[in-house]
DNA sequence: CTGATGACTATAG
DNA sequence: CCTATAGCCATCA
């Protein structure tokens, strides 16, 4: 698999992830078909174009929190745009148990089919 | 080719 | 919770 094939994967799972949630480099490589390429995602976001409509804020490390140096105000507005969407970020840190994306089970929550009968969660 | 680098991660103390 | 350490792997000088 070329360089520019894997980037374009891993934008378009990036751009998977819902409003309101996160998921860690490591998940976002395993969704994108490349095993043990957590860094490869750090990387492949560092290059992304200022005006891109990849939504990078919405990746942290497995741990939950932040990855991006204080330095540069580059944490702080990866904290702003998670906040802006309903994250809470405290302390650089985000709860995944709350916020992190769980593919399978959003899908079934969020694109519910045949609930013409169930109607409720 | 070689060694350094980093928006990573799991593990141990 | 924190630091250290060791794997990891595409890029780059």
């Amino acid at each position: 698999m070329n360089a520019p094939d894997r980037y374009a994967r891993i934008r378009a799972v990036v751009r998977d992830i819902p409003r309101g949630r996160v998921a860690s480099y490591g998940q976002v490589a395993e969704l994108a078909g490349i095993a043990r390429g957590a860094r490869q995602v750090g990387y492949a976001l560092n290059r992304l174009p200022p005006d891109s409509d990849v939504p990078w804020h919405r990746v942290v490390n497995a741990a939950g929190r932040i990855s991006l140096p204080d330095a540069g105000g580059a944490a702080a507005e990866q904290t702003a745009r998670l906040r802006a969407e309903g994250v809470r970020v405290a302390r650089r840190r985000i709860d995944l148990e709350r916020y992190g994306w769980r593919p399978d089970l959003d899908e079934l929550l969020w694109k519910p089919r045949g609930l013409d009968e169930a109607g409720e969660r």
